[in-house]
DNA sequence: GTCTATACTTCGATAGAC
DNA sequence: GTCTATCGAAGTATAGAC
């Protein structure tokens, strides 16, 4: 399922080498960022020669897209977990806050607006992810007799995932302000509906 | 007040192709992100030879600064002047919601943390710009009567401006599930306070 | 499955002529 | 102020030996 038909050899997925690329391919994105994931220092982080990088992906995007569906799947099974927990909006705000996840996403957000072969895939997701929230928390405003004319859970989503992404990178620009009174807010409303956050955070 | 002292000549800051530069580079940043803002790039879209970027900014990281200089300024007073309108909700909600600004801000953001070099004067700026929105809210929100302790006037900046980002970046991707009800809560709010939006929509 | 070797491109940056 | 010329490093990608 690779970008294109090729006469080329392609490694095994099995492969552990493989693996380790993507590993290597990962941690980059998260430390510096997509721009820095080219096929010499991924390949330099795995302590493997460059050519392995094409002899298993052959083109850097089909890297990238090895790397986003190995997590893309996980992630839509742990957000369904959350879904179906006993306070799903606590367990999604928890999910939406795990830093990871958070700075993954937006890197392959960005990678999306400058790579086409890239974007379709990641664009595709995205809608599948935000809808299987939708879908789960329209029964969830249901069940807690919130008035979705004043309060639409779609917005609530957009909410949840917007302020998370926001505190994350101005964190990293080590601003602060405001953060602290923003949770606070949050969580106010989480525990108007849910009560208190759930003593296992949603170990998901 | 360049990175670094140098034997290198460098031409003046007030030369028209030194703008032509800058205006390349700015739009190149805007239309494929801080990795397609090569010396050579930049030339070519200015119609210009890539040496001359050297030789007016003898770094990238020059450049960049520069490109950000010119707008940061402008930015703090535009700022200033929404936050001095009779509305100053609405004209801080319109002016965070400029696409243009928006995804310029999000671009260097993203440069500060791949580039030391960078990465202080944006921060600095940053809590500049932040403190003068914070500043001003306080007051905004006494005159408004608003408890602060319910609703704190730097959590509002922070929805004020993680909102418009994630509407832009999901838009990007062609996403706009909960949008429009995302906005329409927002500008509820913003009604109940102020009235309804300004005519004039703060031609800032 | 991994290696050497290699082709070709683009990058940042500098020296020096005009 | 702008040009030609040029460096060395890093990038993607492929061919073919082992």
């Amino acid at each position: 399922m690779t970008t294109a038909a090729s006469p080329r050899r392609i490694g095994a997925e099995s492969s552990r080498t493989r693996a380790q690329l993507l590993d290597a391919a990962e941690l980059l994105l998260l430390e510096e960022g997509y721009a820095a994931v080219t096929s010499r220092r991924v390949a330099a982080k795995a302590g493997l020669k460059p050519q392995l990088v094409h002899y298993y992906f052959r083109t850097m995007d089909d890297l990238f897209l090895a790397v986003f569906r190995r997590g893309a799947e996980h992630n839509l099974e742990r957000q369904a977990r959350a879904l179906a927990s006993p306070k799903p909006l606590w367990a999604l705000w928890d999910f939406n806050c795990d830093p990871r996840g958070t700075a993954l996403t937006m890197e392959f957000t960005a990678l999306a607006n400058r790579r086409p072969t890239i974007r379709d895939e990641i664009a595709n997701y995205a809608e599948r992810f935000r809808h299987q929230q939708a879908e789960a928390l329209v029964g969830v405003f249901r069940q807690y007799g919130i008035d979705t004319g004043e309060l639409p859970p779609t917005a609530v989503l957009i909410l949840m995932s917007s302020i998370p992404r926001i505190l994350l990178i101005e964190n990293a620009l080590g601003m602060t302000t405001g953060h602290a009174e923003t949770v606070a807010l949050v969580e106010r409303y989480l525990t108007r509906f849910e009560g208190d956050r759930p003593s296992e955070p949603s170990a998901v």
